[in-house]
RNA sequence: GCCGGGGUGGCGAAACGGCAGACGUAGCGGGCUUAAACCCCGCGGCCCGCAAGGGCAUGUGGGUUCGACUCCCACCCCCGGCACCA
């Protein structure tokens, strides 16, 4: 078998004669490498004349490899980058990598490589297909979390934060992903599952360190005026579970043997404190053990052991009927001196609260079922209505009424009740109002290698104690056994674990957990604004430059993760005047996700991964941004459907053409001439809606104008005799809209069209031009005319024309007179430029 | 169950309460080509009709309006989040 030379044939000749042709690949590859070397890009903290603009978009992670969700998220923004630096902004918009965390050590374990050395290599290929990319990052500032000189300053906000109070080591049940073999905080804990590997996870009592994310619950929870995307603020607020009520403490019949004398429950129902009937508590409470009487132990002990084999997923299964053990022991209800048994049930989450529940089944269903489950008493005391009411229920009453079985309360209101009964407690020190949380302090330490050491030593006499700053940073030593046991890999390297007390100097221990790789990407945002300070995190100066981010881009997967903690530190850096205002993030964009052309989450296992690589190598980095764009609503996201490319292809090759191949008769002074006025008319009208467009991040509608732009051009020139001014014109202007999106073209074009790079600069730093509303209106225009609502003919007007103009016009229409024959005309609707409405009885 | 976001041609989508389907694909027909194409032209929701034209169409059913993809009410389906949180 002969196969043909590779060499395709030379002659790509068109109709239109010998035309040079679009050749993206070396196009690109001329401009990128031109760019770097002016360093276009490279932003000064302070241009005069200029107001600055934070851009970023979320850093990568150093897999390996960019995939399309990154495309997504970045080239859209680059081209909203480009257009605010033309609007007149000093733009910064860096880049850099998130470096720490277990894939790194996984894929060390698999490959045999070190996970530094595979993340050094990641960084360097990734960086590539970054600048491949064509995007108008400043390389300058770029940060890699791995780095001592990135990782000192994580661990510098680790001491800021315990010098603060804020970080602190407590004991505590946490989740525990075993095939991870490391501890997770409860945001990276989705529906009992590890959100890295999908492992179900357990929860074991551990010393841990932790943030205080709590403290600052309610100021987090304050989101609602933030330029955010409604949908994130709600996970926000949802996740963060915001509950009003009470504590109360109830007495315990018999003090434990160590003086304990009380139970205390949260409610949010302190209304209903004369309806309790049991008590229960978590598995995990420390009471439990204590309370527990001699012939209940064996009983108890089993289903406290039986609670603990379970997993999380069905632990928390609200299908699962309620179990529980009496403990054997009571406690005393104050208000009534109601003697309550006292059991333990695993539907009483430890986590939550004080990890007892009241239980009141009359007015709670879930009270309800253990009650029914084990023949337990059923107090109503609320009813709808106070003198007839049921004392037999089918379920739990939870709708509004008044007290009743309630003492002193009885015919109050239950709304009202609640504060009453809290307020009660309060003066007689039984309690007294409480706001609960569902956020968690955020637990920090991972018993894992790649990450950064927590800055902590213990000394037998000093105790814990913060390394001080001129030690950071605590250096990752190479030289470890990585592989996962549970324990943390630092603590088999003798040459780290042993140091010496930065108090007293005598031999100490270093803590061997790692940190959270969450917190590096904390705090990036920030380093940005002074990338290569050596001697702080960033300087005042800097931050006041560009501080708060004016615009975030990236994925919602991160909403009560990334997002969340990056709010945190940024309040803490606001309380310890290192940054101004409040919120990290002004403006947040979420992206939609794209998905396989089979419509499926991208993933190697199903086979539908789109390599942007592929994708660039075939169709250039402009084309592959430009129908990323023009896919629908950047929102929204959807399948990426591979043939699809081709459109925006062919229209750049087009656009190529046109500009590069002008007509063929272009001739000055033709002013009148209607193909003049028309090519006016849309170059001016396309920049009016292009420059709506990307000020509403409307990606997808911007690329059709563009588009649409150039087929009238198309058409224009099929004309005929072109005035050539009004050509260059409307070819300039379209050059300058296409820079945004697709950089490169649009630099050789701008070249080609008598616009020296040398001298008069690129395309990408001229001013975004501004459009004549007179040139954008159009002359003529066609309205549909309706005769009852529907259409029946169309007709051409002046766009000015009035109505009875119009209305004249429609009225000598024959298909319209056909409907409004033998009809009485009661009203017109005139809306100019638009339609014409008769309505006729 | 609760809270978001969506249901528009074969597909991705567009549409200040005002001509539904811009723009683009798949497909079909034609041109240029020995042949093809990431080239050019045309058709391109469904039904009836040779055509002119007419009817039906934006998840379903109601409503408001001269006019509804758009506003209101009820419901169905898909996607995402939360869910024994006291």
């Amino acid at each position: 078998m002969t196969t043909p030379p590779a060499t395709p044939p030379a002659s790509a000749a068109s109709a239109r004669g010998q035309v040079e042709r679009y050749d993206p690949g070396t196009l690109e590859a001329r401009w990128q490498e031109r760019w770097a070397a002016d360093a276009l890009y490279r932003t000064a903290d302070h241009v005069p004349g200029k107001e600055n603009w934070y851009a970023l978009t979320m850093f990568p992670y150093t897999s390996g490899d960019l995939h399309v969700g990154h495309w997504f998220a970045m080239a859209p923004s680059d081209a909203l980058v480009r257009f605010r630096r033309m609007q007149g902004y000093n733009v910064l918009f860096p880049m850099g990598f998130d470096a720490f965390g277990l894939p790194a050590e996984n894929a060390a374990i698999k490959g045999g490589l070190h996970p530094q050395d595979w993340t050094y290599a990641n960084v360097e290929r990734m960086r590539g297909q970054l600048r491949r990319m064509g995007a108008s990052f400043d390389w300058d500032r770029e940060v890699i979390t791995c780095a001592p000189d990135y990782y000192r300053w994580t661990q510098w906000w680790f001491t800021r934060l315990y010098r603060q109070g804020l970080a602190y080591r407590g004991e505590a049940l946490v989740n525990w992903c075993p095939s991870c073999n490391t501890t997770l905080a409860n945001e990276q804990v989705v529906d009992g599952r590890c959100e890295r590997c999908d492992s179900v996870t357990d929860q074991r009592m551990m010393s841990q360190w932790f943030f205080r994310t709590t403290n600052y619950a309610e100021e987090l929870l304050a989101n609602q005026d933030l330029d955010w995307p409604e949908h994130v603020k709600l996970m926000q607020r949802n996740w963060i579970g915001r509950s009003e009520g009470a504590e109360v403490s109830f007495a315990l019949e018999q003090p434990t043997a160590s003086g304990v004398d009380e139970i205390r429950v949260f409610t949010t129902r302190p209304d209903t404190l004369f309806g309790v009937t049991f008590m229960v508590l978590a598995p995990e409470h420390p009471l439990v053990k204590q309370l527990t009487t001699p012939r209940r132990r064996k009983a108890v002990e089993e289903y406290v052991q039986a609670a603990a084999r379970k997993t999380e997923i069905e632990r928390q299964s609200t299908e699962l009927a309620k179990t529980g053990v009496f403990t054997g022991a009571y406690c005393i209800n104050r208000l009534t001196g109601d003697r309550v048994p006292v059991w333990v049930a695993d539907y009483a989450l430890a986590t939550y609260g004080t990890g007892a529940v009241m239980g009141v089944p009359a007015h709670d269903q879930r009270d309800y079922d253990f009650a029914k489950q084990y023949r337990l008493k059923v107090k109503v005391v609320i009813a709808p209505n106070a003198t007839r009411y049921r004392t037999r229920l089918a379920e739990a009453y939870i709708e509004p009424g008044v007290a009743v079985n309630s003492g002193p309360f009885d015919g109050m209101p239950n709304a009202e009740m609640k504060s009453a009964v809290a307020q009660h407690l309060a003066e007689r020190g039984w309690g007294g109002p409480r706001i609960t949380y569902r956020l968690r302090d955020w637990l920090i330490s991972r018993q894992r290698y790649w990450g950064a050491p927590i800055p902590i030593v213990y000394c037998e006499d000093c105790g814990t104690v913060v390394v001080p700053d001129d030690q950071l940073p605590v250096e990752l030593p190479y030289d470890v056994e990585f592989r996962p046991t549970g324990e943390s890999p630092l603590a088999l390297s003798e040459a780290f674990v042993h140091t010496t007390c930065p108090d007293c100097g005598k031999p100490a221990r270093r803590e061997t957990d790692t940190m959270d790789t969450f917190m590096c990407s904390s705090w990036y945002f920030m380093r940005y604004a002074d990338a290569r300070n050596p001697a702080e995190a960033f300087s005042k100066a800097g931050a006041e430059a560009w501080l708060p981010v004016d615009q975030y881009t990236g994925g919602s997967e991160h909403a009560t993760m990334h997002l969340l903690y990056a709010r945190f530190f940024y309040k803490f850096a606001r309380d310890i005047g290192l940054v101004p205002g409040d919120e990290p993030f002004t403006r947040y964009f979420s992206q939609g996700q794209i998905l396989g052309p089979d419509g499926r989450r991208m993933s190697k296992s199903r086979g539908n991964v789109v390599a942007p690589d592929d994708q660039v190598a075939r169709w250039g980095a402009d084309c592959f941004r430009a129908y990323l764009m023009f896919l629908g609503p950047w929102e929204q996201g959807g399948p990426y459907d591979v043939d699809g490319i081709v459109g925006v292809s062919r229209w750049l090759n087009r656009l190529w053409t046109l500009v590069v191949d002008p007509p063929a008769r272009l001739a000055d002074g033709l002013t009148s001439h209607s193909t003049t006025r028309q090519l006016r008319q849309a170059a001016h009208a396309t920049l009016e809606r292009v420059t709506e467009d990307l000020g509403r991040y409307r990606m997808n509608t911007m690329v059709a104008a563009l588009m649409e732009l150039t087929n009238t051009l198309q058409d224009i020139r099929a004309t005929g005799e072109v005035d050539a001014r009004a050509w260059d014109e409307a070819v300039e202007l379209l050059v300058l809209m296409l820079a945004p999106s697709c950089p490169h073209i649009a630099e050789e074009l701008w070249e080609r069209t008598n616009h020296d790079y040398a001298t008069t600069g690129s395309v990408h730093t001229q001013p975004w031009p501004a459009f004549d509303p007179a040139l954008a209106a159009q002359d003529v225009v066609e309205i549909a005319v309706q005769v009852n609502g529907r259409v029946r003919d169309r007709l051409e007007l002046p766009a000015d024309a009035d109505e009875a103009t119009a209305r004249a016009a429609a009225e000598a229409l024959p298909r319209v007179a056909e409907h409004t024959a033998n009809h009485e005309i009661i009203r017109v609707i005139y809306v100019p430029g638009r339609l014409l409405n008769i309505v006729v009885r």
